[in-house]
RNA sequence: UGGGGCGUCGUCAAGUGGUAAGACAUCAGGUUUUGGUCCUGACAUUCGGGGGUUCGAAUCCUCCCGCCCCAGCCA
């Protein structure tokens, strides 16, 4: 029992606060159902993995059901590359989904509906021009115009739409618009348009469609066909609400009215039956994610890849699910950082710098350690015989045992880093320098004898001697040494490029641009540094792609899930350097 | 006087009339065979601003200020 008090429980988001209420007052008879919605148009950022974690977390921690749920209305921007990526990510997010729908499914469903819309005379088909019908919705500050084709009657209409079905018209020729109020203030409800004409395929109904619905129109009548009960969307939706209370409403009313089906009852059978017109949806908006240094927009992301700015959606300096996967992120890692920025109605702007602390959080334990060196310098140890060889045992992880550990050989011979050396080094620096002893990790203390240079000054060789008395680090009860360096023997060092990357931006916030400035101009060109001649331990010949470990003393990296190839390509990418008081101290003294 | 939202520490964010949680960041110390980890301490007398109600207000009322969203046959 511990005597500490118990930290208090985070209060609840204000979602789950509604979703309380909906439980104790039985709005829903106890269920909660969810769904994540994206456009297969592209590839999930970590905006999205907020909402993944919000809409199925929701489902986990009620007992309810969460569906993934494609929202595939415009063919002309969608593809299944998407919807195939879409579910990987989600999956390797730790989710998984209790139906798979698109709402393409609804497609013949939705049309009906449609239909019906206009036998209640709550819809009409709009014959006006793309740019008649913007100039008739008048302005934010001044009421729109009706359509001189709003008042036809229903038999015109349902003959017009049906000839829209057949692919009788050309594409823009007219749309079917809800009738609702062209002078509402809130634009939203100034006649929406539901369907219009595509002559396009559609890449899970192929040919079978020239007409496609609107968002607004097929949103909130998924939801319902799906029993969604709580509809969670980004604020930018708000002003959809209403629309979308339109919908289902307009749908419920419909549906007390059997007689407007006609020869179709068996789909008003199958709507009725409907969990959805029992348990009526409710649409509940929070703040989307920002994050400092990039931009996380679909738009921006794809313009991104288009343009050739980064190698790919799964670029490792990209925001997508795909980017940091192959950046190094764990999925542990981004689900902490989705729970520990809340979820709440407030723009906002998240630092950077928590989604590092949330991946050295989880690989602090979890990675195994391995020296490498990123920029060597050869250290020769004097006294140390030509054929002599150590091998040392040194934990693959400090934080946990039960890791075990890795054989680490010793030689005459060794590569160690280049700015652990300094000529002449000033007061706090405790590496190595003239006359200066440092411990060679797990292994030696060693004492700089001397150094070269090349004609440019620049520092070719280390002289040292070891301690022999020193082995495994420890000079007992003796001097003790304030410095601990990295190491790989020269001769078992195993060649490997290492990929660090800074932020795509040069800015803190690239959607804030100056005057005729784009956000692509923010890009930072040096953002990707490749350096090709580092030397690792022989340890890691067998690390695995997408393997997540600590470069002792640099950094958390991962083995590249594209080009490294164990025993032919090592290629590792930075994912998070250490936390490094030393560069702190250098920049104050500067 | 178009409508809809939102303003609590540098950044997120609890708080729901009873006297400002937590995290990240930052700073100061200790431990340490990673200048990592870990540990300890500091960090909003005040909640966008002004009035008001109340014994008591970040929470209620009121006026003001600021920011975001909406005029796609995109989602």
């Amino acid at each position: 029992m511990s005597s500490k008090p118990e930290a208090p429980e985070k209060g609840k988001d204000f979602i789950r606060q509604i979703i309380d209420r909906d439980m104790e007052s039985g709005k829903y008879h106890g269920r909660v159902h969810t769904r994540f919605p994206p456009e297969p148009n592209g590839y999930l950022h970590i905006g999205h993995a907020k909402s993944i974690c919000l809409n199925f977390g929701l489902a986990r921690d009620y007992q309810g059901k969460c569906n993934l749920r494609f929202d595939d209305t415009n063919p002309v921007k969608e593809d299944v590359e998407y919807v195939d990526s879409i579910r990987e990510d989600v999956r390797w997010l730790g989710f998984g989904w209790d139906n798979n729908f698109y709402a393409s499914d609804y497609f013949e469903k939705l049309y009906f509906i449609a239909e019906l819309f206009i036998k209640m005379g709550k819809a009409y088909v709009d014959h006006q021009s793309a740019d008649e019908i913007r100039e008739n919705r008048g302005t934010l500050k001044e009421p729109g115009k009706d359509s001189p084709y709003r008042g036809r009657t229903v038999e015109e209409n349902l003959a017009l739409f049906r000839s829209m079905r057949a692919g009788e018209l050309a594409d823009g020729a007219c749309i079917l618009r809800g009738k609702i109020d062209m002078a509402a203030p809130n634009v939203m409800l100034r006649d929406p348009a539901l369907y219009r004409i595509k002559h396009a395929d559609h890449h899970r109904t192929g040919g079978a469609w020239c007409i496609y619905p609107m968002y607004d129109f097929t949103h909130g009548l998924s939801d319902a066909i799906e029993g969604v009960t709580h509809s969670i969307c980004t604020l930018e939706f708000e002003n959809n609400r209403p629309l979308y209370d339109w919908c289902v409403d307009t749908l419920m009313e419909g549906l007390k009215q059997p007689e407007l089906f006609g020869e179709n009852a068996p789909i008003y059978n199958e709507l009725a039956a409907l969990p959805g017109f029992t348990d009526r949806p409710r649409q509940y908006e929070f703040a989307r994610l920002n994050i400092t240094g990039t931009v996380l927009s679909k738009r921006k992301l794809i313009q991104l890849v288009k343009e050739g700015f980064v190698n790919g959606w799964d670029d490792p300096r990209m925001p997508t699910i795909s980017g940091f996967r192959r950046r190094g992120f764990t999925p542990e890692s981004i689900r902490d950082f989705c729970e520990r920025i809340g979820v709440a109605k407030a723009d906002s702007m998240v630092e950077y710098a928590l989604l590092e602390a949330c991946l050295r959080e989880d690989l602090n334990k979890r990675a195994p350690r391995y020296m490498g060196i990123m920029d060597p310098v050869k250290l020769v140890i004097e006294n140390y015989p030509e054929d002599r060889e150590d091998v040392f045992e040194i934990a693959l992880n400090p934080e946990d045992e039960s890791y075990g550990s890795r054989k680490v050989p010793f030689t005459r011979e060794l590569w160690i880093e280049r700015d652990d050396f300094m000529e002449e080094p000033p007061k706090k620096f405790f590496r190595l320098g003239p006359d200066r002893e440092v411990r060679l990790r797990g292994a030696y203390y060693v004492k700089c004898t001397g150094y070269e240079k090349d004609a440019d000054g620049k520092v070719t060789l280390i002289r040292a001697t070891f301690d022999p008395e020193s082995k495994g680090g420890w000079l007992e009860g003796g001097r003790k040494v304030k410095g601990t360096l990295h190491w790989v023997s020269a001769r078992h060092a195993i060649d490997a490029e290492v990929r660090n990357y800074g932020s795509l931006f040069t800015r803190e916030n690239p959607n804030a641009v100056d005057e005729g400035k784009t956000f692509t101009d923010y890009v930072d060109p040096d953002s990707l540094t490749v350096l090709p001649g580092c030397k690792v331990e022989p340890a890691m010949a067998d690390m695995a792609p997408g393997a997540n470990f600590q470069f002792e003393r640099t950094g958390y990296y991962c083995a590249d899930l594209r080009d490294h190839k164990p025993g032919q390509a090592m290629v590792f990418n930075r994912t998070a350097t250490l936390r490094d008081t030393w560069a702190k101290i250098q920049k104050k003294t500067d």
